[in-house]
RNA sequence: CGGGGCGUAGCUCAGCCUGGUAGAGCGCUUCGUUCGGGACGAAGAGGCCGCAGGUUCAAAUCCUGUCGCCCCGACCA
């Protein structure tokens, strides 16, 4: 067991923060409520970048900058966005440092202020309004890569931190329909981004108002289980409607000859994607990373006493990773910077992922330590016995099956069909703990007790406010969203007792 | 913003009540023995005891103030 990792059962939360110290995702920031994330955790998001970006661009997005600080008045442009919104903006008042009495202090007080962006929907809607004349200059299919800050009462490393990183797509249409199809399209790539990516089973749907994004008609939602039985929401795309046309005035003379404005839409995901990751697919021995998002596929531990039994055994992982990775690329990376006797070797170019062979003076049993605490999907042993076997002990991290695998089979094409088993068995583990921990409630009181076991519960329920405050109040839960995969079935409100209640996803959130 | 806790070595913390030479474990460095699931021994390096005042011959310790962080709630991706 890891003597640095409290177990689930145990402490949950502290569990949380002990695979992500062991691991080396993140650490705490001398800001408040700020992370900086770490190379390993780092690498982790680059692949989720590369993934959706992709899936981004293959939809017909652009990528854009636009910059971080937004003039204060902006935000009071759209109501229901500054409700939302304006409680947790940092803001900037003054543009200069000087020397005071008590050190450096404040000056060049600025006549508006700036808030650092929560998010972009305003400085992005004030220049659609400058780009956007007619129909023809639509649709404009922008998506930024950015951070963004909003300042969190209370915070969580990568859950909920007061900086994250995130992609933001901002669209502008013609009709409401093409608006509405873009909503619905960004929803079903982020979907498939979870599953097929993250091996995380998610839930589609729309949002109750109650829940939406301030300034949107509709949010939609992907909703994720974590372990412990919470949800947590791993993406939004939301229908703006015409709210932050009318706002900005983004305008455009139509194909009728009128001037009307233009229907958006927004949608992001955020880092929090890492804390969903984690808590989805780890366990009690540290990280657990499905194949496609980790950064380094295998690693590879050495074994030997003497320096002759250490000429053996480098020669044959020589002759592994020459399999593997290329004999060009055995030799590249012996004459590349690499720090720690730990040799990284490029598996993919296209992805960065690579094997890795750990050379430094530890004892094995560190080592196997170290890489299973980093989730390194496979760790392969290689002793002297093995070298006379001419076989290698493969260990696969996330249900420590361990299999002597003769090392003539460690072909790229072998290895990746490992990975893509994995990949494959981790996202149906984790669909079928969701099933297991989803639940019906017929009636408000089953509804009360099948969430003290925490998980989802489905019941038919009749979005209100009122209602949904009370509930959370009574229960900490609250609508995650109304599943598409129930769409049409209505039935008797748990909460009024009225007919005709579509059916929601209960859960309490993270 | 309410409630709780904590600031002492890179990390986790002891010491504080009862003032008097700055401590432990882990980690780090070097050497040796080791090495198939977290080794052992020896020798080292590492501190403005969060910060500012005060009391005192003397403050990590007592007093005042201040700043920061963490945890639990309310708010939220």
């Amino acid at each position: 067991m890891a003597k640095n990792i409290k177990t689930r059962a145990e402490d949950y939360s502290q569990w949380y923060l002990d695979v992500i110290k062991a691991a080396q995702l993140a650490d705490y920031a001398p800001v408040r409520g700020c992370m900086v994330i770490r190379p390993e955790g780092f690498a982790i998001w680059e692949a989720m970048q590369r993934d959706l970006d992709r899936r981004f661009k293959e939809t017909g997005h652009v990528n854009a900058y636009f910059p971080l600080l937004i003039p204060m008045s902006f935000m009071t442009k759209e109501a229901q966005h500054v409700e939302g919104f304006a409680m947790e903006c940092a803001v900037v008042t003054h543009h200069k440092l000087e020397h005071g009495a008590q050190g450096l202090r404040a000056a060049g007080e600025l006549e508006e202020p700036y808030i650092i962006r929560p998010t972009s929907e305003t400085v992005i809607g004030h220049m659609y309004a400058q780009w956007v004349q007619s129909y023809r200059d639509l649709p404009v299919l922008i998506n930024q890569w950015a951070n963004v800050m909003r300042w969190e009462l209370r915070t969580r490393l990568f859950l909920r931190t007061s900086e994250f990183l995130w992609q933001e797509g901002h669209t502008a249409h013609e009709t409401e329909q093409e608006a509405q199809a873009e909503t619905l399209r960004m929803l079903d790539v982020y979907a498939d981004f979870a599953e097929q990516f993250l091996a995380l089973p998610v839930v589609k749907g729309p949002k109750t108002d109650a829940e939406k994004f301030p300034g949107a008609v509709t949010t939609y939602a992907i909703e994720a289980l974590m372990q412990d039985g919470k949800a947590l929401q791993a993406g939004t795309s939301h229908n703006l409607g015409q709210n932050f046309a009318k706002a900005f005035d983004i305008k455009f003379l139509g194909r009728d000859q009128k001037q009307q404005h233009v229907w958006t839409t927004s949608w992001g995901v955020s880092t929090r994607l890492i804390g969903a990751l984690i808590m989805a697919h780890s366990d009690d021995d540290g990280l657990v990373l499905p194949p496609r998002v980790a950064p380094n596929l295998v690693a590879i531990v050495p074994i030997f006493k003497s320096d002759e039994d250490k000429a053996k055994v480098a020669a044959f992982i020589d002759k592994i990773v020459a399999s593997l990775c290329g004999e060009d690329e055995l030799a590249a990376a012996k004459s590349r910077l690499s720090s720690g006797d730990i040799t990284r070797y490029f598996f993919d170019k296209v992805t960065g992922q690579g094997i890795l062979v750990d050379w430094r003076d530890n004892r094995p049993g560190d080592k196997q330590f170290h890489w299973e605490q980093r989730g390194v999907p496979f760790r392969f042993e290689v002793g002297p016995k093995d070298v006379d076997a001419g076989s290698v002990v493969v260990k696969r991290r996330f249900d420590r099956a361990k299999e002597v695998v003769e090392a003539s089979k460690l072909t790229p094409k072998h290895l990746r069909n490992e990975l893509e088993d994995v990949q494959r068995l981790m996202f149906e583990k984790a669909l079928a703990f969701r099933d297991a921990n989803t639940q019906r409630a017929a009636s408000y009181d089953e509804l009360k007790q099948q969430l003290e076991k925490g998980g989802f519960v489905r019941a038919f329920f009749q979005p209100d406010r009122e209602a949904e405050a009370k509930i959370k109040e009574e229960t900490k839960a609250t609508v995650r969203c109304l599943p598409f995969d129930a769409q049409g079935k209505t039935g008797k409100c748990i909460y009024s007792g009225k007919e005709g209640a579509p059916e929601v996803l209960f859960a309490v959130a993270y």
